[in-house]
DNA sequence: TCTATACGGTCTACATAAGAGACCATATCC
DNA sequence: GGATATGGTCTCTTATGTAGACCGTATAGA
């Protein structure tokens, strides 16, 4: 079994992946429980806009135009549910309700931005590859 | 690279969420660009994989068992039209195929390292909320 | 008064994506 | 000869995501 064959300052990472065959079932897998939940395409976009404060449905809704009211509402209620985000209810008429990042949810903004600042400065090298790859797939002259 | 620890001192997240109206299309934030990908439910647990060195196909196959061979093809041709791994093919007679992280690849480590660890430190936290919330949901007599 | 808008959603119908599992060719082992 | 291993592809079915209509209340404007 090949270990970690370079010791090229990573962090240790093998501690996140489950033992072969035991807890790579969600539940138990941190990695799968709430990674997961950053890829649902809007939950990352919809903490960024919370990360600015406090806002309301419809302000959400503006800040990330293009996902649907049913997936906004979806989204924060697992994110409400996961404890990262807190829904409060106003009794004016219409209602209005304000979402806001909660401890837990504040906490991951950290992580989070070290992830968003890899994404930014690698951008470029990963637009870049994706046509590399696509024009020596299309035409394999090499 | 943000080093920002304190909890209610964010990092600057705003430069993250594309003006409004503009650059929310894939292709131009980053955000999604990448941050969709990581969500694809397996791209982060097979770049764990590889984390720990190189890997070939079965190798990979039995490190995540329960990904089918099509899905776990798919990513790992995403990761390398990403530039994030380097397939390459050993022409021996059952050919085997050799997956490992390029330098992009591994450079992404270290701050997916760090939101593992926020995922691990708070899953507690989150399946603890999972379970208040569920309960006052199924009897919200208060 | 009649209409339009905003609030915060829900509901239904449809499109896309994921998953299971058969299949392929080659080669070695028993 | 049959099983197993290599690294995949292919089809079929099911789960998930999406668009958009709809709901009731309330305010503003014509």
């Amino acid at each position: 079994m090949p270990r970690t064959q370079e010791g090229n300052h990573l962090p240790d990472l093998s501690r996140y992946i489950a033992p072969a065959g035991t807890a790579l079932d969600a539940g138990r897998c941190p990695v799968r429980d709430v990674l997961d939940r950053l890829g649902d395409k809007w939950t990352t976009l919809i903490l960024l806009q919370l990360a600015e404060g406090p806002k309301r449905f419809a302000a959400l809704n503006r800040g990330v135009p293009d996902i649907s009211k049913r997936m906004l509402t979806q989204t924060l209620r697992t994110l409400e549910r996961d404890g990262l985000v807190e829904r409060t209810v106003f009794p004016t008429k219409p209602p209005s309700v304000q979402y806001e990042l909660t401890e837990t949810g504040l906490s991951l903004m950290t992580p989070l931005g070290g992830l968003l600042a890899w994404a930014e400065s690698r951008h470029g090298d990963i637009r870049a590859a994706r046509v590399a790859y696509d024009s020596t797939e299309v035409a394999p002259a090499e």
